[in-house]
DNA sequence: AAAAACTGCAACCGCCAGATA
DNA sequence: CTATCTGGCGGTTGCAGTTTT
């Protein structure tokens, strides 16, 4: 161990950046490409390690980099996100095209974990700091159910029940979960999903230029539907197009290819408008899920959690198993 | 106006794991 | 198998700008 044997080499200068080092690293990345970042100093006639120059790269140069203030939407995603992994902020980078997970470690430390510390949540735990009834009285029949959502045993999960339960359990003041009877007859995942990172972890070797999933083709081998949405036109019975988001969808979908639509207008809920899923890309507390092509679903505009989704274009496309069964659930287009 | 305290953030450090010799 | 190299990660530091006293 110790230090890398190009930080050992003298002459080689630390501390901020200049403009003209900065240009030197952007030609060579622009006209090279990234490749050994250990030759990167000296092709580039730059006085730095290598992992200097590369880490200047991903965090300042790159030129997808997102600038400027988190928005609420992705605010809200940290919070989530940290509440399943904790302080794995390359992970949560991951599902944040543009940001760094340098600059998500920071806006943590110098902003959300003060805002939840006001709150008077454990940023930690993610649970009240003082009374712990308050969250098992808020702990739902859902999470009973669990087993449903990950059909193996828990001492295979990297996370305890706890652990789980919390990790799905509500944040920020925001409630994401409802009970439906209807959960009793259903699972969650049709393949089995046992890590409960998995959802998240698939994301983590993303190309960190280019941010396309290499995944796909991994869930194309394995049967999963990895055909992308066509999450613009969310077209419910009436022909009407719906592009924003955050609604409780009330999706009830028999188990069989088959769907009873009769059936399923006969048990539409007051209030719920019918629509046909196409494979929409919802989040859920965090976690990325997709509805399966040609299920019958319910929806209702909803005001809590509001989130404007702008257009197709911002919409992330991730590989997912498909649901099955019925449940009632806050979620957010993305 | 000046000093002290605070804040945000870029960059460094040390460790780890995988690849390679 | 062992040693070394390298990229990646999370924790931490230190600087510069801002706010408070």
């Amino acid at each position: 161990m110790g230090r890398h044997s190009c930080c050992v080499k003298q002459k080689l200068r630390k501390g901020l950046w200049s403009p003209e080092e900065d240009e030197k690293l952007l030609k060579y990345i622009t006209r090279f490409g990234v490749g050994c970042w250990s030759s990167v100093p000296k092709h580039a006639g730059l006085q730095r390690c290598g992992k200097s120059c590369r880490l200047r790269w991903i965090n300042y140069l790159r030129p997808d980099l997102k600038r400027g203030m988190f928005s609420q939407q992705e605010e809200d995603l940290i919070l989530n996100l940290h509440q399943v992994l904790g302080n794995r902020w390359a992970q949560i980078a991951a599902q944040l095209p543009g940001r760094t997970d340098n600059e998500i470690k920071n806006f943590w430390n110098s902003c959300l974990k003060k805002k939840l510390m006001k709150q008077g949540i454990d940023p930690n735990t993610h649970k009240p700091i003082t009374d712990n009834n308050d969250v098992k009285d808020k702990k739902i029949e859902f999470f009973d159910k669990k087993s449903e959502f990950f059909p193996c045993s828990s001492s295979s999960m990297p996370m305890g029940g706890a652990e789980l339960e919390q990790a799905f359990h509500v944040n920020n003041g925001g409630l994401i979960l409802s009970s439906s009877s209807s959960m009793e007859t259903g699972s969650f995942l049709t393949k089995s999903v046992c890590d409960p990172l998995f959802l998240v972890e698939f994301q983590s070797d993303i190309d960190p230029i280019t941010y396309n999933s290499n995944l796909l083709s991994q869930y194309q081998q394995t049967g999963y539907d990895t055909s992308l949405p066509n999450l613009a036109s969310f077209s419910d019975h009436s022909g009407s197009k719906m592009n924003t988001s955050s609604f409780i969808m009330n999706e009830a979908r028999e188990s069989s290819s088959t769907t009873n639509s009769s059936q399923m207008n006969n048990s539409l809920s007051a209030g719920f408008q019918q629509m046909t899923f196409e494979g929409e890309m919802f989040q859920f507390n965090g976690i990325n899920v997709k509805s399966e092509e040609g299920c019958i679903g319910q929806w209702e505009q909803q005001n809590m959690h509001e989130v404007q989704v702008n257009n197709a274009s911002d919409f992330n496309i991730y590989p997912m198993g498909s649901l099955s069964g019925e449940y009632t659930d806050v979620f957010h287009q993305i």
